[in-house]
RNA sequence: CGCGGGAUAGAGCAGCUUGGUAGCUCGUCGGGCUCAUAACCCGGAGGUCGUAGGUUCAAAUCCUUCUCCCGCAA
C-alpha cells in the first residue's frame, strides 16, 4: 500500500492522520485473543504501528444459551478495520502460513494467544517475534503466570518483553518490569495491572526495535524491507534470487537486534506455571490460613476456591486471616467456629482462622456474607470436608 | 431451542407439593435500657408476591403467555 493510498483510505481518521505523520510505522501481525492481549494491541495501534493482521483464536460458545463470542481482539480488530484470522491450528498449516508470509510483517507480536507456535511463522517477520509474558522469567514460564504468582503468595511479579524462540517460554529476555502484589489483590485484578504494564512494555520494545534497525540499516545500509512490502508480484519472485543472501541478513540483522537492546538469555533455575486445573479449587481446611486465602485471591475471579457447606457447593470470593482467636481452641479444621449475622462466619484452619467475607451459593450470585447469613441457616459446629 | 436455577418490603431467604388474613433474619425509623456497643427490650413504616391471561367462591400457591435475572462453560 502506498503512501498516498494510505492517505486516501484512512482519511477522516485522526487517529490515523497521527499514525501518518509518524517517520517510522512497524508493521505488526498482531497475535492475542483475551482482554489482557487487547490492552497491548491498543496500545500498539495508539501508538502509532500499522496492524496487517490480527490473529486469534476461535469464537467460543460463551454464556447464556451458548452463542458463540468474538474474542475481544477480534472485536476491536473489526471495529478498527484490521484483517483477522483465526485458524483452527497454526502448526503445519501452510496456508495460513503463506498467508503472513505475504503481508511480510517487521515484527511479530504475541500475546496470550492460546497456541503454541512453530519455528516456521516465529522466523517470517523481518525483526523477528516478540512476546509479552506475565511474569519476571525465568520464573513461571508457562500458561498461568499471573495465577500462580498470587497462588503462592508472592510479594512481587511483574512482565517480561522477550524474543520468542520454539521453547515454552523460553526466549532472550529484552525488557522487564517489577510490579508488588498487594496483600488483597486478586488474580483479576493484577491481570488487569499487568496488561496495562505489559501493553506500555510492548510499546518501549517495539519502539526500541524500531529505532536500533533503523540505525542498524543506516550504519550497514541493509536493504530496507519496506521495499520488499510495496514490491509487486513480480518483484517479488525476483527477490528470491538473493533469497539466499536475504535470509542470512536477515539472520544478522536479528542478532545485531538482539545485541543492541542488550537481549538477554534466560540463565539459572526457572519455574513452570502450568494451566489450573479443577481439582485444585476445592479447599483443603488442613492447610494454612494464609495459604488458604492465597487459593481464594489466586482464583478469583477465575474458577473461585469452593468448599462444602451443608452438602451444598458454595465458593468463597474473599476471606480474611485471622491469626488467633479464643473461640478456635480445642476445634478441628475446618469447623464453623462462629456463624452470626452480625460478626460473620469463621473457620478454623490449621494455622489461624479464615473469616469469609464474600460467597457465592450454588445457583446464586456473589453476595457478602451478612446477606449469605440472613438468608441461610448455618451451623456453628458444622466441620468442613477436604 | 446445550443444561440448570430464579423473580415475594431496601438486602438475603421461607411459604407453593395439599389454594383460604404475607412470614423469617437483617436493614431502616421512633422509643427504652446501658459507661458503652455490631448487644438487649418495645413499637412503627415499608409488598397490588416480575408481566399478561386462564381455572376457582377464593391464587404468592394450579395452568398458559411474555419479559427480565443468574449459575454451569472461560
Amino acid at each position: 500500500m502506498s503512501f498516498r493510498t494510505k492517505l486516501k483510505y484512512q482519511k477522516g481518521d485522526s487517529h490515523n492522520v497521527y499514525r501518518i505523520m509518524r517517520k517510522n510505522i512497524m508493521k505488526i501481525v498482531f497475535l492475542g485473543t483475551p482482554d489482557f492481549a487487547l490492552k497491548s494491541l491498543q496500545a500498539l495501534y495508539e501508538n502509532g504501528n500499522e496492524i496487517l493482521a490480527v490473529v486469534t483464536n476461535q469464537d467460543k460458545p460463551k454464556g447464556r444459551g451458548m452463542k458463540l463470542i468474538a474474542s475481544p481482539v477480534k472485536r476491536f480488530a473489526i471495529e478498527k478495520n484490521i484483517k483477522v484470522m483465526q485458524p483452527l491450528k497454526v502448526r503445519n498449516n501452510t496456508e495460513f502460513i503463506n498467508e503472513i508470509k505475504d503481508l511480510n510483517p517487521d515484527l511479530l507480536c504475541v500475546v496470550a494467544y492460546g497456541k503454541i507456535l512453530p519455528k516456521e511463522l516465529l522466523d517470517i517477520p523481518k525483526y523477528g517475534s516478540i512476546n509479552v509474558h506475565g511474569s519476571l522469567l525465568p520464573k513461571y514460564r508457562g500458561a498461568a503466570p499471573i495465577q500462580w504468582a498470587v497462588l503462592n503468595g508472592d510479594k512481587e511479579t511483574g512482565i517480561t518483553t522477550m524474543f520468542m524462540d520454539e521453547g515454552m517460554d523460553t526466549g532472550d529476555m529484552i525488557f522487564k518490569e517489577k510490579v508488588t502484589i498487594g496483600e488483597d489483590e486478586t488474580t483479576g485484578e493484577l491481570w488487569n495491572r499487568l496488561a496495562d504494564v505489559g501493553a506500555n512494555l510492548l510499546v518501549k520494545t517495539v519502539n526500541r526495535i524500531d529505532e536500533i534497525t533503523k540505525n542498524i540499516m543506516k550504519d550497514d545500509k541493509t536493504p530496507s524491507n519496506n521495499d520488499v512490502g510495496q514490491a509487486s508480484r513480480e518483484e517479488k519472485t525476483k527477490a528470491t534470487d538473493s533469497e539466499a543472501t536475504q535470509k542470512l541478513s536477515k539472520a544478522e540483522l536479528i542478532e545485531q537486534l538482539k545485541d543492541k537492546i542488550g537481549a538477554q538469555k534466560q540463565e539459572g533455575d526457572f519455574t513452570l506455571a502450568p494451566m489450573l486445573n479443577k481439582e485444585m479449587a476445592q479447599i483443603d481446611w488442613n492447610k494454612s490460613a494464609q495459604e488458604i486465602k492465597n487459593l481464594v485471591r489466586g482464583l478469583n475471579p477465575i474458577m473461585g476456591a469452593y468448599t462444602f457447606i451443608n452438602g451444598k457447593k458454595i465458593k468463597i470470593w474473599k476471606v480474611n486471616v485471622c491469626d488467633s482467636l479464643q473461640e478456635a481452641e480445642g476445634k478441628q479444621n475446618g469447623e464453623i467456629i462462629i456463624a452470626d449475622r452480625k460478626k460473620g462466619l469463621f473457620i478454623k484452619t490449621e494455622n489461624g482462622v479464615i473469616e469469609v467475607l464474600e460467597v457465592q451459593g450454588e445457583n446464586g450470585k456473589k453476595m457478602d456474607i451478612k446477606s449469605f447469613l440472613n438468608g441461610n441457616k448455618i451451623e456453628v459446629g458444622e466441620i468442613l470436608k477436604n
